[in-house]
RNA sequence: CGGGGCGUGGCUCAGCUUGGUAGAGCGCUGCCUUCGGGAGGCAGAGGUCGGAGGUUCAAAUCCUCUCGCCCCGACCA
């Protein structure tokens, strides 16, 4: 009996990317609390992964982990003016506890500007306090009026950098410091091409003075905001009242940044690389590398193939690969191959009587191309050194992955410079990226939106998107420094 | 908050119009056969039909109220 199917892209991608997601058992909503998921081991197991890479690098540049209360009095939000006007509206608020009304509310954290500000203040006097550089893995909660699994939830894990320095310079060193330590995390171990640019007035963070993003094409043609670096300048110094003294004994505000990425990362993996028959997995991002499927009909057949399996095993994990052996009775092996294979298990060895008196094993990658039948294609390799064998393979899956991923995003990114060919692309529900002219005005950015659901993602940094030339609005026709990146976005 | 939909074994749902002993498929448990791309047979376990009230000899089904969730739109990492 066939299994439910993933709905195919083709027909309906938002249904696709929940069938990918539930048959690869990464999560689901939670129901009984509203806009939340759970996310279950195969899927932490991939948050685990991201935070492991990103924690290192982190730590290399620096930072130290804290934890700060998940709890912030209402008094604190509202001490920095956009900071509450942008956040107020989807605050959970506690209050309540221990039988009694409190006598001030918290809301849960949306984000911990204010309450690090608050301690910031505390633990800095000195310019010899500066930097200082915390970070904290935390869970956050945003009241949404629309969720979706991953990409945004009423609850979500993340991570969140905040600093202080002691010039405005210095922190905008920090900004993209930490910005490009995000795309080289999304390019090298995620496999996942982005763009690094800057927010618009209109998109930036509620009280920062400079908000940039990574962002990432996903393969139905929507951008996603896959990590955000921001210049907090001195507001959240003077909101706090962050002092220090510099050498000559003057007294300033310190200059602040913060920066996060969270689990919409996973759904942004999902997105760029899965397909029809399910989760795909660059190695880097994979809790386990390798499935071995043994293949028999007897009992000393069994033994022997085990055994075999085994010895492989061991080999594989000796070199730090994560090896599961599905020995599992009563499963036909075409079930098993189903199985990892929309679980993004990047890798697939099966072992049999034939392959044990020829010295060899069959391989599978994710990705494979298909014969003339229509039958995927697999490689037989010889037991001996396939430790190498499959180390190379691995390596050459995660490149190709990014490659694959970077041609997709070039093929489906134009350059525009009439405003009829701009609804075009965005006509009936489609994006692309779009390299376009603008004047500049959230006034116009705005009419783009009404008009085509497509938003500004970015102002490219130098060295992203197509080199810099003037030109003259796609909407008013008013003059324009440089092409801006537009898509729809999620 | 507007518009739409749905609450029935673990999951997906049928049954409701026209009230009469709670069903199917998948999954699960056991045994047997099978095993290089989604196996089959036999035997079994499992449900206060979201909740409360009402009508009735009798309610999953009709009526009232209520709770919850999902989808579409307005806000967002």
């Amino acid at each position: 009996m066939a299994e439910a199917k993933i709905t195919p892209r083709s027909e309906d991608y938002a249904q696709w990317y929940q069938d990918v997601i539930a048959h690869a058992e990464l999560a689901e909503q939670a129901g009984v609390v509203k806009g939340c998921m759970v996310i279950r081991p195969h899927g932490y197991a991939i948050w685990e992964k991201m935070q492991q890479d990103l924690d290192r690098r982190f730590k290399a540049t620096g930072h130290k982990n804290a934890c700060f209360p998940l709890l912030i009095p209402m008094s604190f939000i509202a001490k920095e003016a956009e900071h509450v006007d942008g956040f107020a509206p989807e605050l959970a608020i506690v209050t309540h506890a221990g039988g009694k009304e409190l006598e001030e509310p918290y809301c849960i954290r949306p984000t911990s500007e204010t309450i690090i500000g608050h301690f910031f203040s505390k633990w800095i006097s000195s310019h010899r306090d500066l930097p200082m550089l915390i970070n904290q893995w935390a869970n956050v909660m945003r009241w949404e009026l629309r969720t979706r699994i991953f990409l945004r939830t009423g609850e979500f894990l993340w991570q969140e950098g905040h600093t202080a320095h002691a010039t405005h310079a210095d922190a905008r060193e920090e900004v993209y410091r930490m910005l490009d330590v995000y795309a080289d995390f999304a390019r090298e171990v995620m496999a996942m091409p982005t763009i690094r640019g800057v927010k618009t007035a209109n998109e930036r963070f509620a009280g920062a003075v400079e908000t940039t993003c990574i962002e990432a094409f996903m393969q139905d043609g929507k951008a996603l905001q896959a990590g955000t670096s921001h210049d907090l300048g001195q507001n959240f110094g003077k909101a706090f009242d962050v002092q220090f003294q510099d050498a000559e004994g003057k007294r300033d505000y310190v200059w602040q940044t913060s920066w996060g990425v969270s689990t919409r990362l996973v759904g942004a993996l999902i997105m760029t690389h899965s397909d029809d028959d399910g989760l795909v997995l660059p190695p880097k991002m994979a809790p386990i590398h390798v499935a071995i499927v043994p293949i028999y009909r007897k009992d000393d057949e069994r033994a022997a193939v085990l055994a075999a399996a085994n010895k492989i095993a061991a080999e594989l994990r000796d070199d730090g690969l994560v090896v599961e052996i599905d020995d599992r009775e009563g499963m036909k092996p075409g079930a098993k191959y189903y199985e990892w294979e929309r679980k993004g298990v990047p890798l697939r060895i099966e072992i049999g009587p034939r392959d044990l008196e020829a010295g060899t094993v069959m391989t599978k990658l994710r990705i494979a191309e298909t014969d003339a039948n229509g039958k995927p294609k697999k490689d037989v390799v010889p037991m001996e050194g396939i430790g190498v064998t499959v180390g190379r393979m691995l390596d050459d899956f995660q490149q190709a992955l990014y490659d694959r991923a970077l041609a997709l995003r070039e093929a489906n990114t134009v350059s525009v410079d009439t405003w009829a060919e701009f609804e075009a692309v965005f006509a009936d529900g489609a994006s692309k990226f779009v390299w376009a002219h603008w004047d500049g005005t959230t006034e116009t950015e705005l009419a783009i939106k009404d008009a085509t659901k497509a938003t500004i993602r970015c102002i490219p940094l130098d060295g992203e998107g197509p080199a810099p030339q003037a030109g003259a609005c796609i909407r008013t026709g008013k003059p324009s420094a440089q092409r801006v990146l537009f898509a729809k976005n999620y």
